[in-house]
DNA sequence: CTGAAAGCGCTTACAG
DNA sequence: CTGAAAGCGCTTACAG
């Protein structure tokens, strides 16, 4: 019963003290007696009180949560590998910080506004991760109008008064399309992410920037939303072309692995016909067969970090940018060398 | 800043009633005058006055949340096709009362119950989800101990004082299995989940039951944990028995997948050589080569029924158990006739 | 080192 | 129909 629930008077009266001198021991704040502060804690002990969360939030003005949003119809979130781990990761951070997270998942952009301010205005976090930046990131403007301490999930374009906290992936998309020029492979497309999706636009132009580099041209790129049936639909589409490629990066698993599917269904070898690369390292990637040569990234790790980071920006700290070891290029079976020009392999 | 929030007294005074009126105004609570309720209405309108959730929670002794704590390790939680559904569904019926969801990710059951302890002691929430029963599970007991509202994932074994929104799987099992004793397969294995958890023994009684109605003899059944790489190991072991199967049932989709994977490297074609069958219904299923053949949950629905439920428990109410309908088989490719003995495919 | 009191921003009997 | 006051369970100046 809640009524049974032994409250800091209870703890005062059976130690003899005020209520203000239980909050000063319990709070290890300074100017309470050792012996004082030993019978407080023993009387708290037998009371088996535990303090109110749900009052100290009150008195201090502060939640102790941090807020999550997450942008993403029911559908495809299914098979998006990178939310759970990044969870994981934060989570790791949060409990011994006795703080908690607040999770809202939402349909589409709209929504996902009307979450954060719905989760400020009801002071339920005291700060909120931003993720899956966009251009001209409506979030950073919001975040500045709530006056809610935020960190970013890699750098936004604009200026940004919060932290960011960041993922090098252009290393990796480069890594694989190095990996692919070393195989021979001269016809490679690129399956993208959605252009105004900041890492959707930076993985392609890391794509069109090895490409150069190596002295070939990017010409075959789609774009896509992400989801596995966009990977196999834009794999359809390149294979459908004159110049179809012989090597095609994605720029997620579920894409790749779709794609990879297609690409068998239509009777091409993997990777003897075709080669193909995901990004993520997701757990099922190195299952497959072929095991899909990938970017692993570390969402854990991310998670982790940028709720240290807002932790610290919430307690006035002012932490500054951090980067994270960037995203590295884990090659498997699903690549390998260029298939000879003449009999290359059967028409689609 | 936080100083310049206006509060119920602000508006009170701006629409010279007292406090308490403002409080009943707001809340739709009679006795108060039409022309009195308006006049309040629009002063709080024109301070732009947001009620603190804050002081409403110590109040009504109320969180407006509700808990969820995942057990998994971060590794495997990221092939996890079920709970970012589930928590979409969840959402799907939060967002809308005004209550938010409270999320834990622990990895072992130790912590998990620590983490329910937690949750509740800092009155967090006001109701939680049990979900991933297991045998003689050890979070009834503590709930009721706890005197939390709960709502199970189906039913427990034992007595519970909760409600329980149920999806039955075992039908979605047994469709398989009779697919492919429809198919000729009477060789069939099942790679079932961790025996401790309800849903792991209870599609696996449902594939020995069907086999036995079937008149064949369950005899290749292995347990694993989930994961996909359990998948595959199981694979590698049912493959190297004297008794080979023509087909597998797996208790999950990516351990079917990663299944499949193992499969094809050992030379197998699939369907042809081997049949395979999943759980869950998981989007990239459809997307591989051959298309898995699978059992899908309606996972968003459960969340959204779940969250239903708690909340009138927690209203008071009294919702009883219910029943969603069940899990289903869908048939694709990765299911074919059974092989012909003698020559059936290459050995391993 | 300690106490008494006010305050955080609501809700809710209790009177009138 | 409305007001004044107490209460939810903490924290925190302010005195002594």
């Amino acid at each position: 019963m809640p009524t049974e629930r032994p409250t800091i008077a209870d703890v005062a009266e059976r130690a003899g003290v005020s209520k203000g001198l239980v909050s000063f021991a319990l709070n290890d704040r300074p100017g309470v007696a050792p012996q004082t502060r030993e019978r407080i804690l023993a009387a708290a002990r037998e009371l088996g009180w535990q303090p109110s969360l749900r009052a100290r939030a009150l008195s201090v003005n502060r939640a102790f949560a941090l807020g999550l949003v997450i942008t993403r119809d029911p559908e495809i979130i299914t098979g998006d590998p990178f939310y759970p781990s990044f969870i994981a990761g934060v989570e790791r951070e949060l409990a011994p910080a006795g703080q908690a997270l607040v999770l809202s998942v939402v349909p589409d952009e709209e929504a996902e506004l009307a979450a954060y301010r719905k989760l400020v205005a009801d002071r339920r976090v005291d700060g909120i991760f931003i993720t899956d930046l966009r251009h001209d990131d409506a979030r950073i403007a919001l975040a500045e109008e709530l006056g809610v301490p935020a960190v970013t999930l890699g750098r936004p374009e604009g200026p940004s008064p919060f932290p960011a906290v960041s993922m090098d992936d252009r290393a990796g998309i480069e890594a694989a399309v190095d990996h692919l020029v070393g195989l021979g492979h001269r016809s490679i497309a690129h399956v993208a992410g959605p252009a105004r999706m900041l890492h959707g636009s930076r993985r392609r132009k890391a794509f069109e920037d090895a490409m150069a580099r190596a002295g070939l041209r990017a010409t075959m790129v789609v774009e896509t939303d992400f989801r596995a049936a966009d990977g196999a639909r834009a794999t359809r589409d390149l294979l459908a072309r004159h110049e179809d490629p012989t090597a095609i990066v994605y720029a997620n698993d579920p894409m790749a692995i779709a794609g990879l599917g297609f690409a068998q269904r239509a009777g091409l070898r993997v990777p003897e016909h075709l080669s193909i690369t995901g990004f993520d390292g997701s757990d099922i990637a190195e299952h497959i067969y072929p095991a899909l040569s990938t970017v692993a990234t570390d969402a854990v790790s991310w998670g982790a970090v940028a709720a240290r980071v807002l932790l610290q920006e919430i307690a006035g700290e002012n932490p500054g940018d951090t980067d994270l070891p960037p995203a590295r290029f884990v090659p498997r079976e699903s690549t390998g060398r260029r298939p000879e020009p003449p009999t290359r392999r059967p028409r689609t």
